[in-house]
RNA sequence: CGCGGGGUGGAGCAGUCUGGAAGCUCGUCGGGCUCAUAACCCGAAGGUCGUAGGUUCAAAUCCUACUCCCGCAA
């Protein structure tokens, strides 16, 4: 079959291989414009982009996919099928009814829940204890089409967006190819979202991260879970940001302590009191510092009991 | 040329401004104390002070270039 993959990010990226490795002919990748980003304004590469040059298959970087020019462009390709994994831009109808299939979406969340910018974030900051992957038709309303195929599969405790990306990106390639599959023999059945049930998310801003030590310790756990590897759940101590990679809820008897009191610090050991129970930290970063083991920075860092955080 | 912090024994840091014997808290190894210990006491090993060059009688410290790591911003 003839294929457009459309994708930008790391998420992508083993779909894209999948593709690459099978029979299945692929005719360009359509990736986000190169920009300036990062430290010192050093022009990257899309991971996409990367994958997609190092199997020399065409790139084509349209600042916007929906100009008639680029339109005109991909339709030429007479493409049987665009598949679309973590591209950030929306897709006009035209697109959408371009291949003979259609064009086809891998989204990292169990779909009609988690549509929109964060489907792995909602998962662990709520909690759940499953999530998936869903390959979906794709519709003009975002995240909104026909479910050709959706995989279950646990959280773990401990999970984090960059575990679980991972995860979903790897579930999501071995989908995508059986979905082709199954496209061509005509065997797959699209049925629609329930609308009802359907959450959004919408995205994630670096202020999210600021931890609000009144909540209580489960919930800033997994916020600290869900905000790996950006933008990171943060504090301040002593006026600098004070990132927190890593904590384990634990109970504790001091209920009179403000919020963000340090209640226990020792070689290898420092809890802040939370809204409710307290959290043990394991692994912190202070600005401009490395990301260490809570030990490590013990070390050259003495905390006293009743020291505050975010202040 | 976006702004800024940093690279010092295995770990985390101080020392750099005001050049003049390599330090702190730990870890490791050996010994002691102890019923015992992550506790305590005694001792030891371990460092091209990111790299290269320069100034100087003398450089971790001052000057120049380079490199790697990190925070902000995007």
């Amino acid at each position: 079959m003839n294929i457009v993959f459309i994708g930008t990010s790391d998420i992508a990226v083993p779909s894209l291989k999948e593709l690459i490795a099978s029979e299945h002919n692929l005719l360009a990748v359509v990736t986000q414009p190169d920009k300036g980003s990062g430290r010192g304004r050093t022009v990257k590469f899309s991971p996409v982009k990367e994958t997609a040059m190092n199997a020399e298959i065409p790139v084509m970087q349209p600042e916007k996919v929906g100009e008639d020019n680029v339109l005109d462009e991909l339709e030429q390709l007479q493409s049987d099928l665009f598949v679309v994994v973590s591209y950030a831009q929306k897709l006009p109808k035209r697109l959408l009814e371009m291949g003979k299939y259609g064009c086809i979406n891998v989204h990292p969340s169990l779909l009609p829940k988690y549509r929109g910018a964060g489907p792995l974030i909602g998962p662990i900051l709520n909690g759940d204890e499953v999530t998936g992957v869903t390959i979906m038709e794709m519709a003009e309303r975002l995240d909104a089409g026909d479910i050709l195929a959706q995989e279950k599969f646990p959280l773990d405790p401990k999970e984090t967006v960059s575990s679980l990306e991972e995860k979903a990106a790897a579930k999501g390639a071995e989908m995508l190819l059986k979905v082709i599959v199954g496209l061509e023999a005509g065997t797959i059945v699209p049925h629609p979202q329930n609308e009802a049930e359907h959450t959004y998310m919408k995205q994630i801003s670096k202020e999210d991260g600021r931890i609000d030590f009144s909540k209580s310790a489960e919930e800033i756990e997994r916020m600290i879970r869900a905000l790996n590897p950006w933008p990171t759940a943060y504090t301040s101590l002593e006026g600098k940001t004070f990132k927190l990679w890593d904590a384990d809820v634990v109970s504790d008897s001091a209920e009179q302590e403000k919020p963000g009191t340090v209640i226990a610090s020792g070689k290898t050991l420092l809890i802040i009191k939370c809204g409710d129970d307290s959290l043990s930290l394991k692994e912190v970063q202070m600005e401009g510092k490395k990301r260490m083991a809570i030990a490590d920075f013990l070390r050259g860092k003495k905390i006293e009991i009743g020291t505050v955080f975010g202040e």
